[in-house]
DNA sequence: CCACTGACGAGTG
DNA sequence: GCACTCGCCAGTG
């Protein structure tokens, strides 16, 4: 079996992430098995520009904006189309973490 | 090996 | 809420 990068891991957890509900990158990181190293996630998640593997457009960083706007505005266009089509809902320019945020059962407070 | 950059987070003002 | 700084690690020149 191949050797397991930080990348796999980071996929694996987005993968997780139910629709309707976006999680952050500091938590995807932390979820991964890499606390601390959000810019892994969303480096990985750069990587991942484009594929349809991975639901990536449900993470999101943690003030609920789209960082993919500071790279690629017309990609942050598509990430909103299909966040606000997964019953996503947007507060301006802000995702509404206070509804949407991802909360696993690992980290569920219950 | 060193310096710079990057889909970030948390803290401070 | 916004701007700035520091810390974090990987990739590139």
């Amino acid at each position: 079996m191949p050797a397991e990068t930080s990348y796999d891991r980071i996929y694996a957890v987005v993968r997780r992430i139910p629709s309707g509900k976006v999680a952050t990158y500091g938590q995807v990181a932390a979820l991964a098995g890499l606390p601390g190293r959000a810019r892994l996630a969303g480096y990985a998640l750069h990587a991942l520009a484009g594929s349809t593997a991975v639901p990536w457009h449900r993470v999101v960083n943690a003030q609920g904006k789209l960082s993919l706007a500071a790279l690629s505005p017309s990609g942050a266009i598509t990430q909103r189309l299909r966040l606000e089509r997964e019953g996503v809902r947007f507060v301006g320019e802000r995702v509404a973490l206070k509804q949407c945020a991802w909360k696993p059962r690992t980290a569920r407070a219950r």
